[in-house]
DNA sequence: GAATAGCGTGAGAGCGCTTCCAGTTCCACC
DNA sequence: GGTGGAACTGGAAGCGCTCTCACGCTATTC
């Protein structure tokens, strides 16, 4: 019935400023705001979300985007718990939530985005080292929250776990057992946890003076490079392998079992993530868990925060992460928990 | 540096109106076409989005909304599938995609997006019959397509599969193999494509003459339910499963594997969507496939259409499935398609 | 009782764009 | 040279809302 604010405003005899009072939570008397909410209700009305923008330079709408390869979204259980996390967040601040995914190159994306307007801000994937899609909307006058971040991002709000330190204390985890040839299956190369990772991994290993040499793989956070760099690892030698997430770990561990050795007695295993199925493998999985839903969901808050109180200077959390000491480390003992 | 369209009309010596035009393809010379996208690209200037939408009434946004439960979304193949599809097809045309979730209740749902407005459209996944979210979607004046339908929407626009005819030829396929006995573990009752897969068995079971008496088990489109109901029809005897879906199937292989029960020799099996996993099962998969990325594509397209077209009443697109036979039900043939 | 404060309200000026309408210009044709 | 029409352009009226400002009124203070 009525479809803009000067109709309901006559409809319950008030001035349109004061109709957008009631809406807006604006100084208005109680009876007053019973009277125009009654009308509301009566006539269904919803103000023009386009009008009111415009009008106030807000939308109520950020732009969530995660640029990895069509596919990899839903096949990867990091990403969708991610894009779930920011999606809980901004459902439960009643934000309304634009997506990009990758299903377009990253400079057409950012075009795309940009020219799209209508964003309050944008909450984006960092993973990788080199991503002109992140500089890009960090150059923008975008509000921008980055998932993961680069050295060079001293200056963004970002939220991101301490993978230096977790992989340090997760392979100091397996020298602390005894091992002393521990190998590592790296991450994808030129991302910032997989390079962050083998960081993590060297700095323990020198601390406790032990060699790194061929002891080093390249991986690509996903099974088949955990077969593969497992198989390079057994035959050079190894009493120990930290994976650069837990399906690579997956992967390393079905080498193990194809080269009849037995994990953790011959070689124990480790991962990275702890997402769902790392606890159901046979041993269960130790590795470090970070809660990637939490991530998303401190993206998305974080992103909220810096909007509400615009001018307050970038943002940085780091979440924490914990040890998750399992039975493809341990051998006898139960489920450990050591946070860190 | 040009912030506004009168700011970009003065540095190029016309009008906002022409300014416009050269930005929405209206008509212009292609003298001024050129000055003007020349002062735009060094400018570098954005139109603002919410004016334009006020202006034109249009977004070049559309809703996506898929409620189904947190986590189903990215462990049911078939929903991140779908909303591939539709992301995929609307970033092709440089629609923007604002994306519901499961996270809050439906009726909260339906109040946001109707709150939101800024929506040109919508696609919904309209799986149960019964959906206060869908019912409140098609009676409002946003313009929505569904995915998947239930019989009482005859006056809205809809992409979907038929169902009943798809299940009927695959269990016509059991039948003709000789098989009598064929039990159904049905999909989750209530939703559509449960019911109509239900339909079209019992459909295809009478055209032959053959009860389906106690050879019906309700199941849950999950692997669990595949298991359970197998079990039941095993105890009952059958030597032919077709099971609501795919996943469902996997379940019920597994019971039939520990029932030490040979698939097809001693139990025929079939499932219904093809999803990835379906050829690579021991045996491969007799199935249903159903492109289920390009039913979300179709349903992307369709509203678009609708959008162009507006006024041109309804758009119903019933998408083909094929019948692909492996050795699930075959045993000595090579994978067969027959579309259907 | 006057001065002060503070709340609730309405008027009105935009926000930046699209689009209708009314020219103006330029040709082709008679 | 005059005419009709097509192509292009500018003026200006909104689109529906927010928000500042000013005003009137009541409550408080000394």
């Amino acid at each position: 019935m009525a479809r803009t604010l000067d109709e309901l405003a006559a409809l319950s005899g008030v001035s349109r400023a004061t109709v957008s009072r009631v809406i807006n939570g604006g100084s208005v008397s109680e009876e007053t705001r019973q009277r125009v909410t009654e009308v509301m209700e009566q006539t269904g009305f919803r103000p023009n979300a386009a009008a009111r923008t415009l009008a106030s330079g807000r939308s109520g709408v950020v732009g969530v985007v995660i640029h990895v390869p069509p596919g990899l979204l839903f096949k990867d259980p990091y990403f969708s718990s991610l894009l779930q996390g920011v999606a809980d967040a901004l459902a439960e601040q009643a934000v309304g939530m634009m997506l990009w995914l990758g299903n377009r190159s990253k400079e057409e994306t950012l075009d795309r985005i940009l020219w799209m307007g209508l964003l309050d801000g944008i909450v984006v994937t960092a993973s990788q080292l080199d991503d002109p899609l992140v500089d890009g909307l960090l150059a923008s006058e975008v509000p921008t929250v980055l998932i993961g971040h680069r050295r060079a991002d001293r200056t963004a709000s970002y939220i991101d776990v301490d993978n230096v330190a977790a992989a340090d204390i997760l392979t100091t985890h397996l020298i602390e057992l005894g091992h002393r040839r521990v190998g590592h299956i790296t991450g994808t190369r030129g991302t910032v946890a997989g390079e962050d990772r083998i960081t993590g991994y060297r700095q323990a290993m020198t601390r406790a003076g032990l060699p790194t040499e061929g002891l080093i793989v390249d991986g690509s956070f996903d099974r088949a490079s955990g077969r593969d760099g497992a198989v390079i690892l057994i035959e050079r030698g190894v009493d120990a392998i930290f994976c650069g997430n837990d399906a690579t770990a997956e992967g390393a561990l079905e080498s193990l079992r194809a080269w009849q050795l037995r994990v953790p007695e011959n070689v124990a295993l480790a991962g990275f993530d702890d997402l769902d199925f790392a606890a159901g493998l046979d041993p269960p999985l130790t590795t470090i868990r970070q809660g990637v839903h939490e991530q998303g969901a401190a993206a998305a808050l974080t992103l909220l925060q810096l909007l509400r109180a615009p001018g307050t200077g970038p943002r940085r959390v780091i979440l924490p992460t914990e040890l998750v000491i399992r039975g493809s480390t341990a051998g006898r003992r139960k489920e450990e928990v050591r946070s860190g």
